[in-house]
RNA sequence: GCCCUCAUCGUCUAGCGGCUAGGACGGGGCCCUCUCAAGGCCCAAACAGGGGUUCGAUUCCCCUUGAGGGCGCCA
C-alpha cells in the first residue's frame, strides 16, 4: 500500500483533562511522538478542554506531568508555544465562530432547537487508514457542531484544529474509527485536504470484557509512577503494545532511539492487544536489574522518601547505599524495596515463624548459633570472602556443612530465611548489630 | 437494532502460498546453590468453524461464530 506522503509530517496529541492518565492515552501519545521522531517531524500537544463541566486544571497538570514523566516530549503546545497556538481549545472560540461562518456561508449548516447542525453529504467517506487499509462508511445523519449553550463539540474542534494546525497524521485509537466519516465530512466541507489516518487498536482491560478503562486496575499511568516504575520500562512495553520490529526481530527490550527509528505506521497490529501486567512487571525488572548501581539507590532512595513511615528514615547515606546494592539484584521492583530491607535498617524486625519452626524440627540449631557467634566474635568483617571462609573453618571443624550454620544465622540476624548471601549480609550489617542481634537471639530462644 | 474493525499457544506476538508454526511473559520439571532470586537445560501450550481459489493454505476470497468499537447538545 503507497501512503500518501506530505512533508514535514505533523502529528499531535489530543487529550481533554476529564479524569487521569491511563495507559490507553499514554500509548495514543507514545505512538504519535515515535512516528514524530522517526519522520522528523513535529509533535503537538493540544489540549481539548471544550467541556467545562468535566474539566479541571488539577487533570491539566496530570497530562503534563505524565507525559514529562515517560519522557514524551512536544514541539508545540502549552508551555513551548508555537506558531499555531494557542494549544487549548479554550482559548480558541474565535477561530471555531470563524470557521462555522464558512460553513453556514457553505450551506453546510444550521439551527435547530438552539444547537447547531452540519449538514451530510450523505456521500460514501472513504478513509486510507495507514493501519488498516481502505476504510468506508457513510455518515447517516446531521449532527451537532454547536451546543445550545453555545460551546462547540469535539467533532468539530477536533477538525478545525486539525486543520489550522497543518495536522497530516493522525494516529489515535480504533474507537474513533467509526467518527471518521463524521470527520472527513468536516474537511472536505472545509475545503481542506483530508489528513493521513492511523487508527491503532485497541488496550483491552486484562480480566473480564471491554477495552481497559480509567477505572480498571492498573489504567492510571500515575500510578506505575507512584510505584516506582521506571517509565523507560513503560513506554518499551507500551510500544510492544501493537507494534514489534518485525522481520524475524524478536527484540523486546529494546533502546528507544532503536524503536524510534523502526517504528513506522503500517508495522502496527490491527487487533487489539490485552493489558498483561505480568510482561509490564518484567520488563519493568529487566530494566531495574539492567540500571546502574548509582541510579538504581537513587530511585530507591526516592522512593523511600515518598513513603509515609521510610524505613530508612534517619539512616546514614553509606550505609543506605550499601544494603541497596545488595537488594538491587534480588528484587522484581521498587515497591518491594522497604520490606525487602526493612531487617537493615531497624532491630525490631519479626521473626519468620514458619522459616523458624522448620529450622527447629531438626538438629540442634542454637548450639550451632552458639558455634557462630564464638567464631564471628573474632572474625574479620571487612569482606565477604573472609566471612565465608571463618564459617567454612568452622564447620570444617566441627564436621558439619555450611548450611547448618548460615540458616540460622540468617534467622538470627534478619528474622527470615531469604535475602542476599548471608556474608554479604553479615559484612554489610557490620559486628555490632550481627552480634547484638545473635545474643538476643539466644536469650530469647 | 444498524454500521465499522479484528481473529496464531492462557497473554503479547513472528509468519506475508510449501515452516518439525518461531520468540517472549506466565506455568511445570531438572541442574546450580548458604536461602531467595538470577542463570543454564528441558516440557506442556495456538493457526475459531465451514466453504471456496490453488498442485498446495495459518497465509488469498466468502459465510458463520467470536471479540472489540461506534451510533450523545461526552471527548
Amino acid at each position: 500500500m503507497s501512503l500518501p506522503t506530505r512533508s514535514p509530517v505533523r502529528v499531535r496529541f489530543a487529550p481533554s483533562p476529564t479524569g487521569f492518565f491511563h495507559i490507553g492515552s499514554a500509548r495514543t501519545a507514545l505512538f504519535n511522538w515515535l512516528y514524530a521522531r522517526h519522520t522528523g517531524g513535529t509533535f503537538i500537544l493540544r489540549i481539548e478542554d471544550t467541556d467545562q463541566t468535566r474539566n479541571s486544571e488539577a487533570f491539566l497538570n496530570v497530562i503534563y506531568d505524565s507525559l514529562k514523566w515517560l519522557g514524551l516530549d512536544w514541539d508545540e503546545g502549552p508551555g513551548v508555544g508555537g506558531p499555531r497556538g494557542p494549544y487549548r481549545q479554550s482559548e480558541r472560540s474565535a477561530l471555531y465562530r470563524e470557521y462555522l461562518e464558512k460553513l453556514k456561508a457553505a450551506g453546510r449548516a444550521y439551527e435547530k432547537e438552539g444547537a447547531v447542525f452540519f449538514r451530510i453529504s450523505g456521500e460514501p467517506q472513504v478513509i486510507e487508514d495507514a493501519i488498516r487499509g481502505r476504510v468506508e462508511r457513510t455518515e447517516e445523519k446531521d449532527f451537532v457542531i454547536f451546543r445550545s449553550d453555545g460551546n462547540p463539540v469535539f467533532h468539530f474542534v477536533n477538525v478545525v484544529d486539525d486543520v489550522a494546525m497543518g495536522v497530516t497524521h493522525v494516529i489515535r485509537g480504533e474507537d474513533h474509527l467509526s467518527n471518521t466519516s463524521k470527520h472527513t465530512e468536516l474537511f472536505k466541507a472545509l475545503g481542506a485536504p483530508l489528513p493521513v489516518y492511523a487508527h491503532i487498536p485497541l488496550i483491552l482491560k486484562q480480566n473480564g470484557p471491554g477495552k481497559m478503562s480509567k477505572r480498571d486496575q492498573g489504567a492510571l499511568v500515575e500510578e506505575y509512577q507512584r510505584r516506582g516504575f521506571l517509565p523507560e520500562a513503560l513506554v518499551n512495553f507500551l510500544c510492544l503494545l501493537g507494534w514489534n520490529p518485525g522481520a524475524g526481530d524478536n527484540r523486546e527490550k529494546m533502546p528507544l532511539a532503536e524503536i524510534v527509528k523502526l517504528f513506522d505506521l503500517p508495522a502496527v497490529n490491527q487487533s487489539n492487544a490485552r493489558f498483561d501486567e505480568k510482561k509490564l512487571a518484567h520488563m519493568n525488572w529487566e530494566y531495574l536489574v539492567a540500571l546502574a548501581p548509582e541510579r538504581f539507590i537513587e530511585k530507591a532512595r526516592a522512593y523511600f522518601a515518598a513513603q509515609p513511615e521510610s524505613p530508612a528514615a534517619g539512616v546514614p547515606e553509606d550505609y543506605f547505599r550499601e544494603v541497596l546494592l545488595l537488594a538491587q539484584p534480588k528484587v522484581k521492583s521498587i515497591e518491594e524495596l522497604p520490606a525487602y530491607t526493612r531487617y537493615f535498617f531497624r532491630d525490631d524486625f519479626p521473626v519468620d515463624e514458619k522459616a523458624r519452626a522448620k529450622l527447629f524440627a531438626k538438629g540442634e540449631p542454637m548450639a550451632r548459633l552458639g558455634e557462630l557467634a564464638v567464631a564471628l566474635s573474632g572474625a574479620d568483617f571487612a569482606t565477604d570472602a573472609a566471612l565465608e571462609s571463618a564459617v567454612q573453618a568452622l564447620a570444617a571443624e566441627r564436621g558439619l556443612g555450611l548450611a547448618d550454620y548460615v540458616h540460622i544465622g540468617r534467622l538470627a540476624v534478619s528474622g527470615t530465611s531469604v535475602g542476599p548471601s548471608f556474608f554479604s549480609l553479615l559484612r554489610v550489617l557490620g559486628r555490632d548489630r550481627v552480634m547484638t542481634r545473635i545474643q538476643r537471639f539466644l536469650a530469647k530462644g
